[in-house]
DNA sequence: CTTGACTCTGGACTATACTCCAGGGTGTAG
DNA sequence: CTACACCCTGGAGTATAGTCCAGAGTCAAG
């Protein structure tokens, strides 16, 4: 297959194969004699493996690492975990300060409404006073 | 007061406060005759304005929106509160995302425990199965 | 052999919000 | 007057995950 079918297939760009590529996270690919890259079905593996941790959140650079262990021939699931387990507390770290985020907003909000309802078009957040104290975030 | 002062007075580091005039978020400060920067009180507000709507998850692009309004002799509150709306909107978007992803590490990682529970070591997350489906995020 | 679709490489560019640097000038206390 | 801390400018660098490009070459069909 030649990398414009397999893009297809998989959903990616024929750049990002490329990058991919470049990056280490594919071998490099076996050519013609022209110097096109040729693709068997373990490589429309690999980037399908690729799509779906990546759906999990996790960066190219993280994803190579695993990459490691899915070429290893007994393939652990012991660090797999590990690094799942990881990646959860990062996400609901994340979660916790959106929802932080969100409550603030929320009082933002409170208080432009109470102000309009004053009749006064005057607002309080562009105004000096700490109508929202986002407590500067370090 | 020179920058030095003011920056620490807010929280900011030097490069930053520079970096906010170069971008327009600042207009460009008063100077001595050696080209030392002169702030007073107005700009370290502007600055506390920077760093609290930053804290509400605006970026500087939409910060430098924000201080057109300040400016504006009426501060009017509708505006503000419909950039607070839309940002409200995207936090909220974004915890969809993420709860999302916190579903599927935990299905992933429910995967791994069922197989370590087998006894057996071999990842279904390395697998080429599709232990996970996270439907390719576009 | 020609045509048209496809591919190659290397490098520049995107957005974000700064940080860090060199090489030089300034301000002020003693 | 001399230190020494501080400041100036312009430009490069950081991380991320690619995209876009020019200029050139290749492949397969007709």
């Amino acid at each position: 297959m030649q990398i414009g079918i397999v893009a297809k297939k998989i959903g990616l760009s024929v750049d990002a194969i490329r990058f991919y590529e470049r990056n280490a996270l594919l071998p490099r690919a076996a050519r013609t004699q022209g110097g096109f890259r040729r693709y068997g079905e373990s490589d429309v593996e690999t980037l399908a493996f690729i799509r779906r941790v990546q759906g999990l959140g996790f960066k190219l650079s993280e994803i190579r690492s695993l990459l490691k262990l899915r070429g290893n021939r007994l393939q652990p699931c012991a660090p797999v975990q590990r690094r799942l387990q990881e990646k959860l507390v990062d996400v609901r770290r994340r979660l916790t300060d959106l929802h932080k985020l969100e409550h603030e907003l929320r009082l933002a909000l409170r208080g432009c409404n109470k102000e309009l309802r004053k009749r006064s078009a005057h607002c309080p957040i562009l105004r000096e006073t700490n109508a929202c104290k986002p407590e500067s975030p370090k």
